[in-house]
Order: C-alpha cells, then structure tokens, then sequence
DNA sequence: GTTCTTGCAAAATATTTGCAAGACG
DNA sequence: CGTCTTGCAAATATTTTGCAAGAAC
C-alpha cells in the first residue's frame, strides 16, 4: 500500500515541514541516490544547509540512508519502508563510472563476512564500480 | 622474501628519492591504513602537498591502496607485492568505531556479487564497521 | 639542458556550526 | 512564551592545482 508523504514523514516521527515535503517529494521521484548538491539544485531559491540539515533529519530517522560511493560527495536514497538500517537491511550500491550515477540494488543484500576473532560487526558498506546498463547498450 | 626499500620502489617503477623511501618506511611501520594528515604528523618538517602528491604516485603504480572508509579523509596502505589491484586482489577493510583504526583484512576477500544483468564490474570495495579485537579487551 | 620532484601559495569542493529571525503550537 | 525550523554567514576539513625553484641524470 502507498503511503502519502505526510504519513511517511510521520511514520518516522518527523515534523512534516513544507521544506520537508518538497524534499521528500524530490528524493521519491528518484531512481538512483542524489547528493546534496544535486538537490539543491531541483529547487530554484533553497538554501544548501537547510536541505543539508533536512538530509540529515531524514537520516537521523532512517527514512533515508546515506551512501559514500568514493566520489567525495555523499549520496543519499529513500529507505524502504521497513527499513531499520540494521546490516540485514543493507544493500549493496553501485556507481556507474560512465553516468556517475549511484544505484541501490535493493534486491542484494550485502554477503556476510567473517571477520577475525574478536572482530565485532556494527555495519557494513559496499560499494559496486563499473558501467550500468543504461551505459553499456 | 624480504625486499629491501628500494626494490619496492624500482618494481613498481617509482624512482627512489629521499622522500619517497621515508614515506615508504613509515608506511611499512603501519599497522593500519594512514591518512594524509596522520603521514603529515609522522614528520617534523614535510609538505603535505608533496605527501599527498607521492601517496598518488604510490597509487598509481599500485604499491599502495587507498581505502574510503566513511570518515571522510581517505586512508592509504601498502599493497601486497603481487598486487595489481584487480577485483580478485581486493580485501575486506576495517574500521573501529573506538579507536578509529582502519585495518586491511588481507586474508579476506571481498565476496563475489551477481549483480543485475547487464552492469558490468569494475572494482569493489567492502567497509566493514565496528570493534575490533584490541578494543573489545 | 631536460625532466622529474619538491615546496609554498592558493583554489576548489564538501561538510558543518553559530546565530538570529521566523513559523508553529 | 517556548520549541523547532529556516536562512544567511562563516568556519572547518580535505583534496587538488599552479608555478617556480631545486635536484637528478
């Protein structure tokens, strides 16, 4: 069942704002993760810390998650709706080196590791480089 | 077999100066990855620029890897001597959310992914986070 | 002399904080 | 009023480039 935007932000406890509507709305239309310099610019007058402050907001309540795909940007993506942000719920990402865009592969979970002795697993991230399919046809 | 300094350098074609062979001997003393600005304490008196620029060429002629592991300054640490840095040459790395330490897990490689079809690999990169074993004590 | 390396200055990029004005209840 | 949100300014952090002096061969 769709949710409507209000009851996503509310869902996660977050005040929904009209800032935080528009953001919300860009991020959904989405198909692969944005930064916030890209977000910025969907929008003709808003101010880069706000969104910024916005994103992490959004973050803080695990509607969305943020991905560091080695571009030096950070990148961020709509959770999905049952999403704790534990390592079961993580996902493997990939950034196409032709488009620069950065997927969520939803479908693949990150494979389990096993870590030396003594190694204990908070989180984990990975991070898939190569072409995509739209790049490759 | 031991190769001496110098022979590290010559293998990978990097031409043995001065700065070269002390940046090499401090990153040989690591036990985990070091950022630009940890190499630059390691020194009373050295240009970071010239650090950040000899760190590049050691990257560049794969004697060393570097390593994003989310904290925002990229980590750097020595390739094994086979290392071309292909996909089947990359490992697991590490980073304590106590100390702080990235670690190259050299015995673990990163797991293969069937990605969607179509997307081509490139490279990988695997971060896992949490404590390690000297913090857990 | 020609090329590569180094040091200093400064640019470029990205992230983050301080603070006051405004919105909301 | 009191709290949360927003906007502007500015600080911080990191990476990167330009250029000229110096070293290597």
């Amino acid at each position: 069942m769709m949710e409507n935007p209000d009851n996503l932000l509310n869902n996660r406890n977050i005040k929904p704002t009209a800032m935080r509507e528009l953001v919300l709305k860009v991020l959904t239309e989405q198909t692969t993760a944005i930064s916030l310099a890209e977000l910025e610019h969907k929008f003709h007058k808003a101010d880069k810390v706000t969104l910024f402050r916005t994103l992490k907001t959004f973050e803080e309540n695990k509607l969305i998650h943020s991905i560091d795909d080695g571009t030096g940007s950070v990148k961020y993506a709509l959770c999905t709706e049952s999403c704790q942000c534990n390592p079961d719920d993580l996902h493997v990402h990939f950034f196409c080196t032709s488009c620069l865009h950065t997927y969520c592969l939803n479908d693949i979970p990150i494979p389990s590791v096993n870590l030396p002795v003594h190694f204990n697993l908070e989180s984990i991230s990975m991070v898939v480089k190569g072409i995509c399919s739209n790049c490759k046809k």
